[in-house]
DNA sequence: CGCCGTCGTGACAACGTTTGCAAAAATGAT
DNA sequence: ATCATTTTTGCAAACGTTGTCACGACGGCG
């Protein structure tokens, strides 16, 4: 009872193990009459098809996987993987999640065991740098590899990334813009080694910003504090010691600017009275607080990434295998022309 | 190449596939010399054990799914997800979330066709409530069921769940303590026909302030507002139009305290200086604008309800299966002492 | 020197599906 | 009716593992 077979249906339904499977798998080979028989047996007996038997035949594991390095709850990552989700599920994939990469430790036993060999169909790697020997390692699992915001997506399969250099170029162009004449740009420092794709942003700026000094009375400068939970903390400690308060503030990240919003207006100062903030993502709370944000959205970006791992496991070759999504400014109020008067 | 099977491990290490098996599954029982040619054997042929064929000859799948009703972003959703992987992961166990149980048909379909059925070990029902002609279905796949916050968990195997009812009962008492007299109770209206735990909340709001209103010179209320993207603007709009602005508000939940403490502070309302609100979540950004509310820890209860699973997949009974957990209040700075001068 | 226990290994029969091939049944045209 | 099609069905051989059983080698013991 537990456990009925594609046999016990069979038997009950009066007919072929065969005639069992093709009415789950290929219901326009049977007959009408012969379907009915056969779903109500299965019915009956609490029947469904075995996925694992089906993987073993067809070669097809119907999983995937995704790899991430940063914190497995992150607004951005789950997004993403509601993303995925979306295309996937529908397709009749499971996704499995690898959060174990985050020591160099782990990092070295996943790539080198790869427990993902011949257990998936695909693999995702979401939002973290990953080094040549790894990718090499990667290679050895044959599946497709799709590439989610990578620096370097040459070697992948596919990949979707935004583009976030560009991205805080316009953010800072934008703040320019209005004026301003003191802008910092804060920022939580790369993380040893592995190179992430958000560190492109501040390369962005600094662009922006050298673009600009020569035609604008332009002061800027990076504020790089050290990565970990109190990074916001940080920031608002090393904005507050500065000479002279900046009029305007660049955010690698709504994470970070979210916080110095409302931690500054403790300190007096309220945006955008006495200074502009520009944050990237868009993630839950700006439009709350009316942060001005890059967006970003990543649902769409997984979804993306999951329709061309589609593709390349059925063989195909996706439109355009590589794509960079420039993110949208979005105007809210947490930025304003600069007022010469202060 | 890309898809040597046992038999060719066995080939290129000279030895049965019995051995190669029990290299990777059993490896105490091999000589270490042998192993050592099957694992080289293995590497060079990129070779790993097939999940899906071990899966089939044992009758464990090293699958669980965990079904969710609210969206799936959520950060309570992916708390107790990084929980259950944290624990399922080591154990080998992959999780498959099924989110598409979000309106009556899918609910409807996914219950009838009940897709985890032989393609999992266990299910983790998430965070919503399911009529009895759910669990009987449910019943039906034959593995574990745990519930996480479930109203009604007495059909279940095993289950973890907050004390809704008591802990908002808890906060509401340390509003009545500090002596306010007018404390109004926001919430999302509940869903039609699905009853969730959270809706316990305002029961134990009901309770704390009805045992109260006899000793104290008590006024409350309850306003219910539409579920939906705009809860807490509809929340804001209701509260403003009062006749008299509460000196006390006692939330739901953190996503609804969250944007009420940042938006009646445009409209003049300051906390804690004006009155004294509370959250129930403990969510991120709590701690930054110094919310008082109650703490769980959904990542421990993923933990917990995992180790039940575990325990459960494994014919074991689980010590204490039901276990219900207090959340805790997290004093900050969003209450005070209600100033009768005003 | 024979006996027994232990250890390491191999043979082989499952596990529950899918699928090519061929046979059987139904349908249509004459 | 007959024959030519087309639709529906059954047979049987995989797919890649695991686990039971049995066999040989080895060492200790009487």
């Amino acid at each position: 009872m537990a456990k009925a077979s594609i046999r016990d249906v069979a038997k009950v339904a009066g007919v072929s193990i065969s005639t069992v499977s093709r009415a789950f798998t290929r219901p326009d080979l049977v007959s009408q009459k012969t379907r009915d028989k056969v779903l109500s047996a299965a019915d009956k007996l609490d029947f469904n098809i075995s996925r694992s038997a089906t993987a073993l035949k067809t070669g097809q594991t119907y999983r995937v996987a995704l790899l991430m390095n940063e914190e497995i709850t992150s607004w951005f990552n789950m997004e993403v993987f509601a993303g995925l989700n979306d295309v996937l599920h529908d397709a009749g994939y499971d996704i499995s999640l690898f959060q174990h990469i985050d020591t160099a430790e782990n990092r070295k036993e996943f790539f080198t065991a790869l427990p993902v060999r011949r257990n998936v169909d695909a693999v995702f790697v979401n939002s973290f740098g990953i080094d040549s020997y790894e990718v090499t390692q990667l290679k050895r699992v044959h599946v497709p590899i799709i590439g989610i915001n990578i620096p370097s997506t040459s070697n992948f399969d596919a990949s979707v990334s935004i583009d976030d250099e560009e991205g805080m170029f316009m953010a800072t162009q934008h703040l320019i813009n209005l004026g301003h004449h003191h802008i910092v740009y804060t920022c939580s420092q790369a993380a040893e080694g592995i190179e992430s794709s958000i560190d492109n942003r501040g390369r962005g700026f600094i662009r922006a910003c050298k673009a600009a000094e020569h035609n604008h009375d332009l002061q800027w400068q990076v504020l790089s504090v050290p990565r970990g939970r109190e990074f916001a903390d940080s920031a608002l400690t090393a904005l507050l010691a500065l000479d002279e308060f900046p009029d305007a503030i660049c955010c690698q990240m709504d994470m970070m600017a979210i916080p110095l919003v409302l931690k500054l207006e403790r300190y007096g100062h309220t945006t955008p009275r006495d200074y502009s903030i520009i944050g990237f993502d868009d993630s839950p709370y700006a439009d709350t607080i009316n942060l001005t944000t890059m967006r970003q959205d990543p649902r769409a970006m997984g979804r993306n990434a999951a329709q061309k791992a589609l593709k390349l496991i059925a063989g195909e070759t996706p439109g355009n295998a590589h794509e960079t999504i420039q993110p949208q400014l979005v105007l809210r109020g947490s930025d304003a022309v600069f007022n010469h008067a202060r």
